[in-house]
DNA sequence: GATTATTATGATCAATTGTTAACTATTCGT
DNA sequence: ACGAATAGTTAACAATTGATCATAATAATC
């Protein structure tokens, strides 16, 4: 009888799925479930997730014990694989201006943000189980955040001023969540509320950046001033 | 036989939900499904809804036909009855200071932000109906992004400057967007990602407002600056 | 206190869900 | 070419879902 005749229930037939390597077929599943879940959320079924790619859905079960495994390793490889572990030496690379750092990290990280999984799996992932990005934003924190103030001081305080404020920089690393945010949140207007995109997204980055600067410069340059009054002969001021 | 007994299928005994007006019913499960849905997201059950608030699953469909149009109701609910039309007021306000004024205008809209409805309901439903959160931009845009954006250029710019970069406002809009997503994207730490918040929220967002008004001022004053030497004698023109 | 209008409940249906297991098709070594 | 190993499919189960409806309980009216 024919390949492509009608299954016993009715249902239309479908190529039967061809036959690969163990590791070749996880990688499928592994790379289509990213697509579907950050498209339908962690909340699709397993049914409509085999049926689009083009496999059966009791498949999925040799290769993962359960849904929440399947979705456990789509956050992971989108969470672990995604980051750029050169960003660090980006940001940290003294040899050109910080400005012209900031601006190429975060018009690279934005190339992520604007990829619908990075945004959408996150929110999902973070939805779904409180607490899973913690990983993550201990690695943004410690990677990203903290240099990019260590920076910043460096670009505009003298040594006696960067010791005197290091004990607590707790503005200036909000400061940062901020301009992290700005980004991160261009992402959401595209693939959570499908709303308006910036017109020229780089040029937005490069702007936000500039402002992200004059405001960090603004706040160093004032702690650093009113500590020169708090104690006047020793050393610490510095203008610009 | 006693009130409290067990049912026949075995299923523990409730007290029966008191016969309320059916307006005031409505308005109860309205309130008890908004706290619901905003903690569970819209794939709750509507049989773990109705149970979390004493009333039978059924009881449900005696006041909104189906589930979608309850989560509507919540969705307007949250969006129409949350927003506050003298935001407005406060920011166009001239006979107070700019910075004033938006350090009260944001540290209003935290409020709204650090609430678990207002971040997770407008999340849930960016992701469940693409476009629902349209009329919302469009209230934020017209109410809230141009009318600082106005207020940034009277305090910073001459009338010349000011129509003259007022053709192309595209990177100053999306400053402003930025300091939205900025304090939004603390309401997401704590009820998204609930992940760690700044130590003080209020300092947070005087800080960032401070900042953003660095960055914008200094934009203002540079497109100004350009604009005068390009066409001396001239208004109009702008360069980038 | 009996009648009536209104509100809440329990049981049930059909569809969908994650999961398992018996069965079939294909590939590969010999 | 044959058989064992591996990969994929079909069919089913039990639990959960949104939704319906006849009925029981309560409040209002007289």
């Amino acid at each position: 009888m024919s390949l492509s005749a009608l299954t016993a229930t009715g249902k239309p037939a479908r190529a039967r799925a061809p036959k690969l390597r163990s590791s070749d077929r996880r990688e499928m599943i592994l790379r289509q479930a990213l697509d579907y879940f950050a498209a339908n959320g962690f909340t699709a079924s397993t049914r409509d997730l085999a049926t689009a790619m083009g496999i059966t859905q009791s498949l999925l079960y040799r290769y993962f014990p359960n849904k929440q495994a399947l979705i456990e390793a789509v956050y992971d490889e989108v969470t672990l694989s995604r980051w750029n572990p050169f960003w660090e030496d980006i940001i940290k690379d003294r040899s050109k201006p910080l400005e012209g750092r900031l601006e190429e990290y975060y018009l690279d990280y934005a190339k992520l943000v604007l990829r619908h999984e990075w945004v959408r799996i996150l929110i999902f992932a973070g939805f779904e189980k409180s607490g899973i990005n913690d990983r993550l934003f201990k690695l943004l924190k410690e990677r990203i955040f903290r240099p990019v103030v260590a920076e910043c001081i460096a670009e505009y305080c003298n040594d006696a001023a960067a010791l005197a404020i290091s004990e607590n920089l707790d503005l200036e690393l909000e400061l940062v969540w901020g301009l992290h945010a700005s980004i991160f949140y261009i992402g959401m207007r595209k693939w959570v509320y499908a709303t308006n995109m910036p017109k020229d997204v780089n040029a937005t980055i490069i702007a936000l950046v500039s402002s992200f600067l004059c405001g960090m410069k603004a706040r160093l340059l004032s702690r650093a001033s009113n500590l020169a009054q708090v104690t006047p002969p020793r050393l610490g001021e510095q203008a610009h």
